[in-house]
DNA sequence: TTGTAAGCGTTATCAG
DNA sequence: CTGATAACGCTTACAA
């Protein structure tokens, strides 16, 4: 079904359809013989002949890079609130963590003619923005820091400080930090270097710290808290870099005490503030992010940009509230 | 940059490029110099002006309608990867509970010329699918029952049944069971009717058993469990129609033991295995469903579709696994 | 207010 | 093997 039969049906021309579908001049008459035949033959117009014409598609690409599902599911949420409300579309991209996988999304977006791009949690390749460049397509990061990039992210150094700080360790503390290790920067180093600085600020001798390193989910908290009481159990903290890592440290502890007796319960602390996780083994002290924020102000800063409002780059910090503690 | 600059900077014809992007005849030499031009130039081809000049675009539209959030990512995961190794792409769009967001969304996918549609966990509004009969789009549902429609999607009634018969109860277990509401086809009614059948097979009266509504939050399984125990705290079985749920009411049981001495705590169980409860509450009965197979299926079934190799329509229920009862 | 026609970047046909 | 060309469905000068 084309602009041209339905023109015929109406007996008016295929630019008169056009109108009507893009609010143009056009008699009140002809606007319901048009509708009616829209009606009658549930036409749909082929946004690809459009898009062909206008060089423009008013969509934008996002790219969701495996990561903790709330986060994602959060961000997507704002951005295309945002990015509907001021006229755009959004185009998904779920891309796990195969090889090149993300490097196939972000082309075949181009191909699409997506007007810009954000790309949420990945740690872009330096190679594969070329192709944004190349094609002046603007770009906004997610959830990391990029030099010289658009991004909005939040303070996770400062997020992590000011939890360390505030769940009330001594000099006399025994603290271990369960770390999600360097692949990821912003849960990971990030987050242990805020750390490791707040409990310095809280007066922690740093002989009195360890620090262990897990992946990001459940299992890899679980082992690398076992592995800690492997050598001694005597923590006052354990701290994890993400929720699902405490759930995981909970699991190691628990079952640690069913077979030793010990004298004290390690306190656990995560990052996420996971709604499970808090009502079960809640409250915990643990950081609340606002994901629907950031998708919000991404969103934002993607439209400014597509508007050809703003030159500079801008690199926003979405703050925090440390919650439990 | 187009096909002409790339042809005329190779010193090639138009149709030459094209043949080279998609295997036609080439002479070796031509292959190097066109080869050498798109690498000069960044040249990236217009979807849009194959997909209008081949009315068809390989790609199907995945269509997220808010729920559990891990659900969706390991269906999605599936269906990509399916899709992806049968020479589709995928476009997907994560639609919120906003009146009429859904009905946009498979709007917007169909004037995009997606070959099919995957509607993931919705319950489709009847009209809504009209505008793909029309246009000859094969469809397939998610996690639905969906008469004289090609589905797939769990046997919810069978795992709730064989969950509430291994839990254990008696002829005097006094035994709760959380509904998440008639809203939801597949966690409400389904689950609700096959707890109460494999309750009663488990020769459970139904007078001792209490059956209460809440949402599928964690909020919500809370609440409502806090309303049951304004009646009354005797439960051996708080059975919830999610892990969301179980680990509200987990977390009213901890406070309701708190205020009140009480002998018996009641056994919680959930629906869906989330790493995060078992970890922290587990083991605890729950049912495991494979939610990246079951994007798998849903992909073979469109790809079949879209191969034309399949007329009738498909019904498919997958099996799940009772684990911690 | 309306219609005609050109052109967006591809690919397929067809003649060389 | 190769190149010219028409057509895909739409929008937008431009002319009426």
């Amino acid at each position: 079904m084309t602009n041209k039969e339905v023109a015929e049906l109406a007996g008016v021309s295929s630019a008169a359809v056009s109108r009507f579908l893009n609010g143009g001049y056009l008699s009140e008459e002809k606007r319901e013989r048009i509708a009616a035949a829209i009606e009658q033959t549930g036409y749909v117009p082929s946004a690809n002949a459009r898009i062909l014409r206008l060089k423009k598609s008013d969509t934008v690409g996002i790219i969701l890079t495996k990561s903790d599902e709330s986060t994602l599911s959060g961000v997507a949420t704002g951005l295309e609130k945002y990015l509907f409300a001021a006229g755009y579309g959004a185009s998904l991209a779920y891309v796990g963590d195969d090889e090149g996988a993300d490097f196939n999304a972000m082309r075949s977006m181009l191909e699409r003619q997506i007007d810009g791009i954000v790309l949420i949690s990945s740690a872009p390749v330096p190679g594969d923005l070329e192709l944004f460049e190349r094609a002046r397509v603007p770009v906004v990061i997610v959830g990391q820091h990029a030099r010289n990039r658009n991004c909005v992210r939040f303070d996770n150094f400062g997020a992590a400080y000011d939890l360390a700080s505030s769940l009330g360790c001594t000099m006399e503390s025994r603290v271990a930090y369960v770390d999600a290790g360097k692949r990821y920067r912003s849960f990971g180093s990030d987050r242990r270097k805020g750390f490791l600085a707040g409990l310095e600020r809280a007066g922690v001798p740093s002989d009195r710290i360890t620090v262990i390193t897990g992946g990001f989910s459940v299992d890899e908290g679980y082992y690398a808290v076992k592995k800690l009481f492997a050598t001694r159990n005597d923590y006052d903290f354990i701290s994890c870099a993400t929720d699902s890592m405490a759930a995981g440290a909970i699991k190691a502890i628990r079952e640690q005490s069913g077979s030793i007796r010990r004298h004290k319960q390690p306190r656990v602390s995560g990052f996420g503030n996971d709604p499970i996780l808090q009502a079960v083994a809640g409250p915990i002290p643990t950081v609340r992010f606002d994901y629907e924020e950031c998708g919000i102000k991404a969103a934002e800063m993607m439209v400014d940009l597509l508007k050809g409002e703003v030159k500079s780059v801008a690199s926003m910090v979405l703050g925090y509230e440390v919650v439990g503690a």
